[in-house]
DNA sequence: CTGTTAGCGCTTTCAT
DNA sequence: ATGAAAGCGCTAACAG
């Protein structure tokens, strides 16, 4: 298909228009767009007023084309070995980087063991070596957290969470969920007709992350909001992130011995390890809850197994993360939301088919 | 924050390149990069080879500084009279454009009333006169945008279809919801624990659109599904876009004569009208679940006189569609997802709060 | 058919 | 403190 074109109206103000007002030369009028100095006081003062009366905005082309720099941004991340979760993150970065690749952008992904702190520090080390422009990271370990942002700010990198933020850090950004609240929509989304003076069974870490102990106390937070807690009965138990059969004989023993198990929540992403037992045992009437729209998740919602997911679009997190260190950078934009919580995105079986939030998206 | 930079690493191939290596001017090679023809077979054949050998990827600064020409898109959209749902879709068209207006792209919106087909035609005129270079448009009245698309297709300009597709016709690419399944998730939501026996009111549009339609098509669809009709009594009413107090008397009437209504699903948009009446009449107990989230449907959400809002992106399908036009345009894309439908949002009192879709949005 | 060249708007260096 | 001019990579008009 031929692609047609109309004139473009040759309305912008340029530089070179600014410097024949001013009666002075593009060079002087840079300069004081750029604070660079060197320029009298009187052309100083004079040109920042034409500047702003004839609404002068760089045209962003030129001036990418001119600039010989690029900036190079880091990311530290958990491995993904656990689940897809973090290969979504990723997955927005990469599409956040395919928009900016042309701006002079460039990413560098750094990731540690999530369940090591060691392995966390040894990134961070790395980190620090390359010495980027800007810094997108998941704040796992506090401590370590804040021994690397503070070297950040000694340098002036510019540095934004996702996934979870940290309270009295100056960070550019944050996107990321709430996860009190998630574990209150959870909640609602079990406790709806939930048979009463059954039992509903709590699943969390055994290694215990801070995201999943805070979903646990926004699921109680409901309970307690609406009475709940005496209508029930509430068991609670920890599964082991890679421990397959031993999770598997722990739930046997609580079914076994629980006879009116009608309700399981899981705070991590591993419901389909709940699923997987339920599906195993053919049992039934069982309303499963969990997080995250791992493939393993998707198929037992898909196929009943499980009844409800809530989502936090990790895509989005990594994609407006590097965007906002993007803008930032390369187009001095302000970051207009610097926190910005995500979505909690309840996901059924009757819509988890339409649920993608990128079209552009190559899959 | 003083912005650090490193040097750029100087790997990206030019023209230049190429035409060094091709032992050729970089007139011909740009000649064969855009089959602008005039070159010979031999030197379009080994240049070619070299182009691809060289992974050239040509600079869009560079390209976006030389062209003089730009992009002039038409966008097609109803009125906003009736609540901001398309002021919401417009929302997404301008910070489409924000972004892409740097590449030469500039937006033109032309709006008609979508219950009057003369107003649809006359601004169909209008769009034609603008001889756009792409066209964004909500296809209302069936017979007039197929008469629209065959004068595009003629002028070969190409068209994105939002809010609702045509069949058979042959569009850049579709946003929008999937209206049936929507219909089928809200009456998931509506049945989880409704009082056995008790009476369902659904609403329509008096004046009746397709994609109420077939909202209320599929959620009967939920109904037969699961074998609820029987335990159900079913009560159908239509109300009219504007004329509140006749509404309201229908309401009035309705529930005079029915007692057990303990559900309310209304089709169209206008929910809080229900909630309206519910409110004023101190009705409790009852579960009304409506659809888009204008600002007085997510106060009665919020204060819990609506249980539930169904939600399909306005503001994502006009940031899409643009960017997919824009995309086409100016950078020579293609269009990886032609069909994409907007996820079917949940929103409930307890996730309405963090549900935004721009962090970067002004508001 | 092919090569040359003058921009596009901005940055940056080098004189003055 | 200021101006002139050489690019950045690509396009397009023009000359051969």
């Amino acid at each position: 298909m031929a692609i047609k074109r109309s004139k473009f109206p040759g309305d912008k103000v340029r530089i070179k228009d600014i410097a024949r007002v001013a009666k002075v030369s593009v060079g002087t009028v840079d300069r004081v767009i750029h604070n660079r100095g060197g320029v009298s006081l009187d052309n100083q003062q004079r040109i920042e007023k034409i500047l702003s009366r004839m609404d002068f905005k760089p045209n962003k082309m030129a001036q990418l084309l001119a600039i010989k720099n690029d900036y190079k941004l880091a990311v530290l991340l958990p491995e993904s070995t656990y689940g897809e979760y973090w290969l979504d993150v990723i997955k927005g970065i990469g599409r956040a980087e395919e928009e900016v690749v042309d701006f002079r952008v460039r990413v560098e992904i750094l990731q540690f063991n999530q369940y090591d702190i060691a392995s966390f520090s040894k990134a961070a080390q790395e980190l620090q070596k390359l010495n980027p422009d800007g810094v997108l990271m998941a704040p796992f370990f506090k401590r370590e957290v804040l021994k690397l942002t503070r070297v950040l700010e000694d340098r002036n990198i510019p540095f934004v969470f996702i996934d979870s933020n940290v309270d009295g850090i100056n960070s550019l950004a944050y996107y990321g969920p709430r996860s009190y609240q998630s574990g209150y929509v959870a909640a609602k989304m079990m406790m709806s007709n939930l048979e009463k003076s059954s039992t509903i069974l709590l699943v969390g870490n055994a290694v215990g992350s801070n995201q999943t102990a805070k979903r646990e106390e926004g699921f109680l937070a409901y309970l307690e909001k609406y009475s709940l807690e005496a209508d029930y009965k509430i068991l609670r138990v920890d599964l082991h992130a890679d421990d397959d059969s031993r999770n598997e004989a722990q739930l046997a023993e609580l079914f076994r011995k629980n006879h009116n198990i009608r309700g399981i929540i899981m705070f991590n992403s591993r419901i389909h390890c709940v699923a997987d037992f339920l599906e195993k045992h053919k049992l039934k009437n069982i309303r499963a809850i969990g997080y995250d729209l791992l493939d393993r998740n998707v198929r037992f919602l898909k196929n009943g197994v499980v009844e409800c997911i809530i989502a936090q679009r990790p895509q989005l997190q990594g994609y407006y993360g590097l965007m906002a260190l993007a803008k930032y950078l390369a187009f001095n934009e302000t970051v207009t939301a610097p926190v910005c919580y995500m979505p909690i995105d309840i996901l059924l079986k009757e819509n988890i088919d339409d649920y993608k939030v990128y079209p552009f998206d190559v899959d």
